[in-house]
DNA sequence: GTTCCACCGGAAACGGGGGAAC
DNA sequence: GTTCCCCCGTTTCCGGTGGAAC
């Protein structure tokens, strides 16, 4: 049945993309001065997940590349490389110029100073969940680098601005902004159509059933496609030629809970201790979830740290808070 | 209105780990 | 082997917040 996985995979980047056409004209009028050599007005983009932000990006910026030969281009999640260091390590590494970088040894200002020195072609950055990032000065560092141009991706505009000083607001409250939507009912289908269009034999799978999908995702392309993924995967070990309404049905809850697991799996072990008392108790108060995790393990981490996990947690959506002060409570999401 | 209390999250300090230089 | 240096997870400290009790 699945004559092409890869385009099953959210990360996926087609040739051709429907539905963000504005968007990504938007961005291209942005990145237009790299055309003529000098650097990009620095675009932030921001909108829910799974709204095709970052997939534009990265075609938009693939597009631009294929047109002028001389640029460098590097993505960055800044959910993976949240400290500075590892930010300014992996711009480097776009230029080839961090393979003797060692993380003990290399002294703190070397990276940027590398920066600095970069005389090379246009230089586009994409920084991906930007409001991750520990230390938002960076982006100011980053900021007056001659030749590089940064796109900024947020899900959270508002936490982006909070953190940041004056000097750093000022400089991005006139940044180019393009706001992105949820995908309606309509062009989730069209985007999963075409997903099985590419990646699935012929007539695998119906219309109405890529409507349940889409319906199921709630507007999120990456919920939608991995619900689409796994319903190929599940037909297939049946050893059946066609995604039936009972294996979408089944594939629902699989497809949602994906990204879960995903989380899960790269928790410490107190991270996964912490999330299993949460999961069993259902709705609990910040003291009695510290105490029955106190419970369960031989060197407790302290309160603090403890809140860190969970802030993180809320972050990844697997744990809500409701109520503030002493009537706080968490429970899975 | 005031005080108490549980909780939150920022900032700075601490310390383990580990590569480089000697 | 020792020292130096840096990253980064964690801890410590502490001011702020908001609901409950008085």
């Amino acid at each position: 049945m699945i004559t092409e996985a890869r385009v099953l995979q959210a990360e996926f980047s087609p040739k051709e993309l429907e539905h963000r056409e504005q968007e990504v004209d938007v961005l291209s009028n942005a990145l237009d001065p790299i055309m003529a050599g000098h650097p990009a007005e620095t675009t932030l983009i921001f909108g829910p997940s799974g709204a095709g932000k970052t997939c534009i990006a990265r075609f938009t910026v693939g597009r631009l590349q294929e047109a002028v030969e001389e640029i460098n281009q590097q993505y960055v999640n800044c959910w993976e490389d949240y400290t500075r260091f590892r930010v300014l390590y992996r711009i480097l590494e776009g230029i080839g110029r961090a393979a003797d970088v060692h993380r003990q040894s290399t002294p703190r200002d070397e990276l940027l100073e590398r920066l600095r020195q970069y005389d090379g072609p246009q230089y586009v950055v994409i920084l991906d969940e930007v409001d991750q990032l520990e230390d938002r000065r960076v982006l100011y560092d980053l900021y007056r680098i001659r030749n590089i141009s940064m796109v900024l991706i947020t899900n959270r505009e508002a936490e982006l601005f909070a953190q940041m000083d004056e000097r750093l607001t000022s400089r991005f409250r006139s940044a180019v902004r393009i706001q992105f939507e949820r995908y309606t009912l309509d062009e989730l289908v069209s985007i999963l159509s075409a997903r099985a269009r590419w990646g699935l034999t012929a007539g695998a799978v119906e219309r109405r059933h890529l409507a349940l999908i889409a319906d199921a995702a709630a507007g999120d392309a990456r919920v939608a496609i991995g619900i689409l993924r796994n319903a190929a995967h599940r037909a297939s070990r049946r050893g059946v030629d066609e995604i039936s309404m009972d294996i979408v049905h089944k594939s629902i809850p699989d497809g949602k809970d994906e990204v879960r697991q995903k989380t899960i799996e790269q928790f410490t072990d107190h991270q996964r201790i912490l999330y299993g008392v949460l999961t069993e108790a259902g709705e609990i108060r910040p003291g009695d979830l510290y105490d029955r995790y106190c419970e369960r393990v031989d060197n407790p981490k302290t309160r603090r740290t403890i809140r860190n996990y969970l802030s993180k947690m809320d972050h990844y959506k697997l744990v809500v808070s409701d109520g503030n002060g002493r009537n706080r409570t968490y429970r899975p999401r």
